[in-house]
DNA sequence: TTAGAACATTCAAACTTTTGAATACATTTG
DNA sequence: CAAATGTATTCAAAAGTTTGAATGTTCTAA
């Protein structure tokens, strides 16, 4: 395969196993430090089964890794950068939909949060 | 919507129309300059309504502007810098596979192209 | 030390979404 | 007309998501 769609589909691949609201949020979650499975849950308001999941994926993809303590598992980041370069993307984001207002906003108190 | 639920959304959607490989190769194509549908189609290697469907969906997304140029239609990247920002992505790409090494050199390879 | 609670992972089933490719047809313009 | 592009439709295959039940693991308390 000639080295441009190999990397093409490389990054394609990562992006893809980014691309879930709910592991963008696992991300903004672990932006800071490590969480356990449950606090995931309840940050997302999602079962502890699907969080499980995504952290699967992501584990995976070698996005995130494990610390186990007593009957909790930490997860954090591999590599916490990966979370200013999501945070940079929303400069990217374009939007004319009515909601465009409410976005932006949002995006605003997002970066604050995140940063 | 809470509003980290709202951006985390618009960010997946964001990462789910980049995440294909030919629309990583369009953007890669375009970095530099406009390019029309036949270019993309003979720089890609797939059929012209292939390189129309993804064009659809960049132009859904407002990643490209087109320009109408005779029979001929040019499009290019409305932000350029998405560009350089998915090329930092690389830095992420860690493998392990008995590929990995075959990697590295392809991703040199495109940082040079790229940049 | 053992029962039970708390935390987490795994699995399978059902479901939705995405994807790809192929084909055909329409439109615009030189 | 022929070339360049866009649009539409179809179908099959693959991928991703969600849910709930079952299973592991570790801690705590009697």
């Amino acid at each position: 395969m000639p080295h441009r769609a190999l990397v093409a589909k490389e990054i394609a691949e990562f992006l893809g196993a980014l691309s879930h609201p709910h592991r963008i949020r696992i991300i903004e979650e672990l932006r800071n430090g490590e969480y356990d499975v449950n606090s995931l849950k309840d940050a997302l308001g999602i079962s502890h089964s699907g969080v499980s999941q995504h952290l699967m994926v992501m584990r995976a993809y070698r996005l995130v890794s494990e610390r186990r303590q007593g009957r909790h598992v930490f997860y954090q980041l591999r590599q916490p950068e990966i979370a200013t370069w999501l945070l940079d993307s929303t400069v990217f984001l374009e939007k004319e939909s009515v909601d465009a207002n409410e976005l932006c906003k949002a995006i605003g108190k997002t970066r604050k949060d995140w940063a």
